[in-house]
DNA sequence: CGATAGTTTGACACAGCTCAATAGGCGTGG
DNA sequence: CCACGCCTATTGAGCTGTGTCAAACTATCG
């Protein structure tokens, strides 16, 4: 992707310069002095999948952006079973503003990079910058709604409308273009079968069957497991129940 | 309820004086000066229960506290499905920061009191008191956490773990002394067994064998549908999964 | 080319849904 | 105060979508 240019690009951290952050999220609210500032004390960081982000202690203290990759997260009942709450893309932002508890795990689904800084570095920004505050309450609202979108999914649709709307979001999340439903989509699963089943409340087998009954329909192709493509996306909306 | 004491509770509107939402709610950030001027504009309502309270147009440019009673926020799907996706008890706040889009419906579940002020007031004291924003921010991720701990619930209980669940919410929202899951509860539910149908992604006829379920198994008894006895809180939360 | 992890497919079981009938709570009017 | 009707909740019988368990298949990588 092109570096994006910008009228005082010359004084922006080379870090900050081809991030998307920086655009749609939250260092949007910051000033050339102010991105400065922060990428002092910010480092790039990559991780592989599997590797967890939040709830080991590692990394407790530290906020992040996504800057590439897709991040889980999960929480889990005591007898193991597992529920994905969310998921993160780029430019998207990792990491609690206050101290609840909600014990939460963050995991990285695919490979992922990110930009990581400490937790008094942000908290002294939010001091300085009321609209940086206010990027988090928009984030945050985003995260509302989105959580909820996704009960009306694990409460009240069927399996195969689940995966629809799965494919879907993943659609016109990794790759912004696939979102006019105009016409087809290509993308890559950032999740393995078993993710899939874990974020939609369902086996993995029903998430095959699933996948496997969309194939027969010729609503998606699947290479390698991986690789979707969509020739229709509003043959795959209308199948999503909403 | 006793009227509390404050220092300078000569300076606080009538209105005020009783209202949680003044200690653990977001007016709690406002000093008297503030609560005086919002209180000018603010008005106190009665609604029943089945009052649409967003989603018609009368109230889109209002906000409120709720004072008693329970709010129900619900997402329907074209084709009638519906799946609650939240509920507001005292001294919850009401209403969306910013206009994001979100087709929610909020409806009164019981006899619902409000406190309600213009759209405008609001936005003038957010401008003024950044503590103001940071109490929503805090009421914005509190409701993400409960969204996502539903979300759990809605991808990975069973119904009767879902309705023990639903229970002790109940319990502990409606009355905080039930909190202290030392020893027995008496609640009212708020909502009908369609309702809690709703909340939980279950039909009507599922609540209830669960319901009667627990009352076989001693855990809870009910007396006039509504009326709910629980003598020892640990054994429902037993049966809730966690 | 074999090992390993992930995925698909099949056969069967069961939790929760559907449809239908009964029972109970509550307000209204005699 | 009881009788009636309405609405909500419960209970029952049978069905079906999704889970479970097990086996076969496929990609990927050393």
């Amino acid at each position: 992707m092109a570096v994006r240019q910008d009228i005082h690009s010359s004084d922006i951290p080379l870090l900050c310069q081809s991030c998307e952050a920086r655009h749609r999220g939250v260092c949007g609210a910051l000033d050339s002095d102010q991105l400065v500032s922060l990428s002092k004390t910010s480092v790039k960081r990559n991780v592989q999948p599997g590797a967890e982000l939040i709830g080991d202690a590692e990394m407790i203290d530290s906020y992040s952006n996504v800057l590439s990759g897709v991040v889980k997260l999960t929480k889990s009942l005591s007898d193991g079973r597992q529920q994905i709450v969310g998921l993160r893309f780029a430019p998207d932002f990792l990491g609690r503003p206050f101290e609840f508890e909600s014990a939460i795990n963050a995991e990285a689904a695919t490979d992922v990079s990110l930009c990581s800084f400490p937790r008094a570095t942000i908290e002294r920004m939010l001091r300085a910058s009321p609209e940086l505050e206010r990027r988090l309450l928009k984030q945050t609202l985003k995260e509302l709604d989105q959580a909820r979108d996704w009960m009306v999914t694990l409460g009240r649709k069927t399996a195969s409308e689940k995966v629809a709307s799965f494919l879907l979001m993943i659609a016109t999340n990794v790759d912004p273009t696939n979102a006019q439903d105009t016409g087809s989509a290509i993308f890559d699963l950032p999740l393995t079968r078993a993710d899939i089943a874990d974020f939609l409340g369902l086996t993995i087998e029903t998430v095959s069957r699933q996948l496997t009954r969309l194939r027969a329909d010729a609503v998606i192709r699947i290479e390698n497991n991986r690789r979707v493509f969509v020739d229709d996306m509003s043959r795959l909306e209308r199948r999503t129940g909403a």
